[in-house]
DNA sequence: ACCTGAACACCGTTCAAGT
DNA sequence: ACCTGAACACCGTTCAAGT
């Protein structure tokens, strides 16, 4: 007798949520639509209410990962390392933001983000950066997931060294390392 | 009456040319097993005869990309510009060896064409370069397919001033760089 | 405004069986 | 050694129709 009956309706946001549940399960291969609406208890062709197509979903979810990064870090590292772990806050998401970050602006955000960060403003560096900090994740975060999934060889960590790696690599593109020794002046 | 009666028969190189051959007319998403064997005119259960499974298929895909590196640069941008031309050779080549080489070795012999590049032949360095190029080129490369396909707003070249950031960021990580002007000594 | 039901044109993979 | 044929358990997407 009440005028709101149905027990769930969603919206965009209830998808997008149910989605990126999804993804930290089952990871970036295994999300189908069909897994979505199953776990929203929904027929495939509901979601397309709310997404017109699969790839502006998955360009939604890579929006709502690197909407988390911080855009008041000052130090390019700390804005860097922010970048990198709102990446790998969820599975596949170094990934997941790559392959999107063509068409949607998910990565401009971030982008953005680094330039504030960069002493001279310089948008060749923060492009250079965002380059760096997505392919070093991305291999970093799929390393990861290998080695948990028992793929093969020794079974020491991959990820060993790789801290260091990161480091290095954002700190010379963000024009902040010792070029060459050079003596020891 | 001949013995050799059978048409078209096919190897692991057969197989894996006709895969790469594919790639470059429909691109990775669109690269299925079954195209893969209508291309080879035969079933696609056959082409598990050769390969366990489509991963290993495409693993070996990006083995053959980057088997075309040159290993003799004794400069780290010409090595670099080795490495990424060899990804571009190939529609969504960067993708492709970023997406296989956490268990393949395939971008292996790019970091050691990479390591050996380097004056003092740091492997933090040959890693993260070799991060940066893959992650650089795959953003790259599908945003050229991105504007190619006629995506969305402005119909300017997506890619220009690409090649700038490409050289900072080599440079930088190889540590060739200046840091800061500093002054102007 | 949001969802169902049914259909269409696909997938990767397995496995017995053929030659 | 290499392939066929048939099957299994899936995909993304569309669209009329329901409420």
């Amino acid at each position: 007798m009440s005028p709101d009956r149905n027990p769930t309706r969603h919206d965009r946001d209830s998808v997008a949520r149910a989605a990126l549940a999804l993804l930290d399960e089952v990871g970036l291969p295994d999300l189908s639509m069909r897994r979505i609406a199953a776990r929203l208890e929904v027929q495939p062709s509901a979601l397309y209410w709310h997404f017109a197509s699969k790839q502006l979903l998955l360009a939604e979810l890579a929006d709502r990962i690197t909407a988390r990064v911080p855009i008041a870090e000052s130090d390019p590292v700390a804005c860097a390392r922010g970048i990198r772990d709102a990446l790998l806050a969820h599975r596949d998401g170094a990934e997941l933001v790559l392959s999107t970050s063509a068409l949607g602006l998910g990565s401009a955000h971030a982008e953005r983000a680094l330039l504030r960060s960069l002493p001279e403003q310089n948008p060749e560096r923060a492009a250079a950066l965002l380059h760096f900090i997505l392919g070093h994740t991305a291999l970093v975060q799929q390393r990861m997931h290998a080695h948990s999934h028992g793929a093969a060889s020794g079974d020491d960590d991959p990820t060993a060294g790789l801290d260091r790696v990161f480091d290095l690599g954002v700190t010379a593109i963000a024009g902040l390392s010792a070029t060459r020794p050079r003596a020891r002046a």
